[in-house]
RNA sequence: GGAGAGGUGGCAGAGUGGUUGAUUGCACAGGUCUUGAAAACCUGCAUCACCGCAAGGUGAUCGGGGGUUCGAAUCCCCCCCUCUCCGCCA
């Protein structure tokens, strides 16, 4: 959500946002519906001083025929008000946020850029396997009995693949615990103010699960329930940055690419994440400063499990609604013969912090938003795509990387 | 799922129709005092919106929504949440 005051001081940029992040608003409609609330306010108010001060004379009959007069007036304003201000506030909540002056200016996926490289892409002296191939090979998943029992992009990780799965997601937990984050089990049932708050709604309904008839949704990351756990609350500036690293599972109904990687552990309706969500002052260069803190993280966790990865600059076409900057990060998965995203890591600003009312106080008593920034610390099992792809030896085994072997307890997967 | 109790400012806790946005205590901030600190004393201390260059003014908010009334924290209805007991249960 945007401040009506910033839109009104900065339309040219507003509307440049917009169309840049391929969303269409109506500046105009919005500006004059926000005009005529403060019309009606102002009417309103002073009907109301009217009625107060009434209220605290001697009620006479002469008084209480006033004050009923006053009542019917206020009553059609107020009407009046509500429907400018649930109309306005529809049509605010799809003013994308204005991206900052360096995200590259572009329509779609192939406007990004890339910013850093690590690793090279292995050399195979073999004809590399699919993961699905290694895994099936192996007995690490069951995808027909997935689909059979849980339905299309259903799977069961088996054997070795799920002990991988869980020593991953604790490996990267315990990684970013010890650098002070505050660990977080997040609930993935969610009420609808998170889904908004975070920007999901109102442009991404088609791609979350609801639960029955109640005000309950399945969370598609740990983001929503950790960005609003401090919903409608004023933090201490001192107390600022709060960093949490946050295990979720994460349900996403994927909605519209029913056509694109059905095979495989790429694109699932249900995994697990350990997420990384920072609730900041309202400071871009701390941001900016904070952006690069989470992306270093996400990529050490890669170099810790010597796997090639990509840094991607987002452009505006592909960036979302809320984000005022986004990295993407992408590792090397040898039988795509490319990169494919493993975290997504960006600046919201304040976008998600006005729809959830997040607020500190600053040292000199002023209240402010706060900014949110998160970014994916790992994802599994797509990180099991690559670990399996890049790890695969000649003879059909699947090394483990070494920092996880402890944690498994085994060097290597082999039939 | 059943029965009961309750939701008031950062916390505790008054307030049952008319200057109550709300007594008081604690906490917090500033000041006096002190070599320094503590104590004591003084002052300040909710949020949001609208008008205003500002000073300031006005309105709204006592879990949320609706209603009664000239007037609601106080009365009525619906919903949500918390606590206690019983039942069920990983």
């Amino acid at each position: 959500m945007l401040d009506l005051d910033y839109i009104r001081n900065n339309k040219q940029k507003v509307l440049e946002a917009a169309k840049n992040k391929n969303r269409k608003i109506d500046l105009e409609k919005i500006l004059s519906l926000d005009d005529q609330r403060r019309e009606l306010i102002k009417k309103i108010q002073t009907l109301r001083e009217e009625r107060n001060k009434l209220a605290k004379s001697k009620p006479t009959p002469e008084i209480i025929r006033h004050g009923k007069k006053i009542k019917e007036e206020l009553k059609s304003l107020e009407e009046q008000s509500t429907r400018v201000e649930e109309e306005l506030n529809n049509l605010l909540a799809f003013v994308p946020n204005v991206p900052l002056d360096e995200v590259p200016i572009g329509k779609d996926s192939s406007g990004n850029i890339e910013v850093k490289k690590w690793g090279e892409p292995r050399k195979f002296d073999f004809p590399p396997k699919s993961h699905i191939e290694l895994g099936l090979d192996l007995d690490l998943f069951d995808l027909e009995r997935g689909a059979k029992v849980s339905g299309f992009r259903g799977y069961f990780l088996k054997n070795q693949a799920s002990q991988l799965h869980l020593a991953i997601l604790f490996y990267v937990f315990q990684k970013l615990v010890k650098k002070g984050y505050t660990p977080l089990i997040a609930p993935a049932i969610v009420k609808g103010f998170t889904l908004f708050g975070s920007g999901q709604f109102p442009w991404g309904k088609q791609e979350v699960y609801k639960l029955n008839d109640e005000d309950a949704y399945l969370a598609g990351t740990a983001e929503v329930p950790v960005t609003a756990y401090f919903s409608n609350e004023i933090l201490d500036e001192k107390d600022l940055p709060k960093k949490f690293v946050a295990f979720s599972p994460c349900f996403r109904k994927e909605a519209g690419s029913y056509g694109k990687d059905t095979k495989g552990l790429y694109r699932l309706h249900e995994f697990w994440k350990v997420e990384q969500v920072i609730i900041a002052k309202n400071d871009l260069e701390e941001a900016k400063k904070l952006h690069e803190e989470l992306q270093n993280n996400t990529e050490e966790i890669l170099e810790d499990f010597e796997i090639p990865y990509r840094r991607m600059l987002m452009c505006t076409g592909d960036m979302g609604e809320p984000q005022i900057k986004k990295y993407d990060t992408e590792i090397w998965m040898p039988y795509r013969g490319g990169y494919g995203e493993i975290a997504s890591n960006s600046i919201m600003g304040d976008f998600q912090t006005r729809r959830l009312k997040i607020k500190y106080r600053k040292k000199d008593g002023q209240t402010d938003y706060c900014y949110s920034l998160n970014d994916t610390a790992i994802p599994s099992p797509r990180i099991l795509i690559a670990i399996i792809e890049n790890y695969q030896q000649k003879d059909g085994s699947v090394l483990i990387p070494k920092v996880l072997q402890p944690l498994v307890g085994f060097e290597k997967i082999k039939k």
